[in-house]
DNA sequence: CGGTTTGTCAACACCGTGTTTGATAAATAA
DNA sequence: TTATTTATCAAACACGGTGTTGACAAACCG
């Protein structure tokens, strides 16, 4: 798993494809592109291609599995300072985003793979909550349901930011999303907070 | 608008390519599924194909505009007896689902389009909530942050209960997410319950 | 440096695409 | 029923993207 030389060669034939396929996305659907077309702006020839990737889709996947090993860098490097401060550590994930803006409107807005995003949201959220909750995992019943809809709330928010360009500052973000998050953790321990809903049963 | 008649065999063509499609995309990727395979599968002519969708892609974008439309005049007929009961109504959508499984594992699952099922959650939402807040809308400048939030919770939601097999019933879905819904609306309006994340900034 | 490995390339046969033709049969209107 | 319209089909077409081949050249290692 540590990294094993790479011939030169490598190196850069799968630099100049990724980076003519990204570019590529950005302008129009996966669908839509094919082998030759990433090839010809690369200038790699077709069978070259077929050496490293299967199809677009392969390439695709293998470009997100960077990414996320990149974010579990950043964030393995990050926790060890400052660990306890929840609201800081989602501060500065929204700074990787904005700072990885290019790269980050591919893979986490409304085009891309939404099992994705929920992979990387997991991972996040996952970092944050234990934080909070330590040891004592919430073993309700309905847990597992409410996680699923927080991660991928948490897909839905950072895909608003991303769509509205960006404009609120990180700190903003962090600040409502953490907001929400403990709120329906406190929700998940203490059942409804004025027995709203009971009453409309 | 209204049903202007439509040939028998347009009606008979369109419902063989649908189902055909339909199988295939239960065993794989929309992107490995060609034209020529749907055509076999149904029995007509590549040539017919092109007559009435222009590729895979526009096919699955067919059938779901017909899924939204139904799943719209399913709400129509139903909010006019049981208006006032947003959990009745809430449970009666995933009744809707169990009953339509097929072609819901299709469309709202992990491998169906965010997008499109954003709207789908839009449109239920938009249709409960109005009950509860009536025409006090949310000003709060977060509150569209929130709202994306929330839809893309609920699209996570339904795909958990699916992914699960709807072992649980429409009922206990419904009581979680109107519960869930609720507390979040709540914390909009009131802030943070117990200032858990005002002390921490 | 020289031998070996390995990545890249040009050329190949293949297959799905999308369109067009005219013939046929089914559906609709009178 | 008869006449007219319209949808489907088979066949054939050029086109372009696909995936694989064996030859060459660059990188690697002792």
């Amino acid at each position: 798993m540590a990294g094993e030389k790479i011939d030169r060669r490598v190196k850069y034939t799968k630099m100049v494809l990724e980076e003519s396929f990204i570019t590529l996305m950005e302008k129009k659907d996966i669908s839509k592109i094919t082998i030759k077309e990433i090839c010809e702006k690369a200038d790699i020839n077709r069978s070259t291609f077929y050496a490293h990737y299967s199809d677009q889709y392969d390439l695709l996947r293998k470009i997100e599995n960077k990414f996320l090993a990149d974010i579990q860098a950043y964030l393995e490097n990050f926790d060890k300072k400052y660990t306890e401060d929840i609201l800081l550590i989602t501060e500065k994930i929204f700074q990787y985003i904005r700072k990885n803006a290019r790269i980050c409107r591919l893979l986490l807005s409304e085009r891309g793979d939404f099992t994705f995003q929920k992979k990387i949201m997991k991972l996040v959220y996952d970092l944050i909550i234990s934080e909070i909750t330590g040891d004592n995992k919430i073993t309700k019943e309905d847990a597992e349901y409410v996680y699923s809809f927080t991660v991928s709330g948490c897909v839905g928010f950072v895909q608003k930011w991303l769509d509205d360009g960006m404009k609120k500052s990180p700190r903003y973000m962090a600040e409502i999303i953490v907001n929400l998050i403990l709120g329906l953790i406190n929700l998940l321990k203490n059942g409804a907070p004025e027995g709203q809903y009971a009453a409309k049963i």
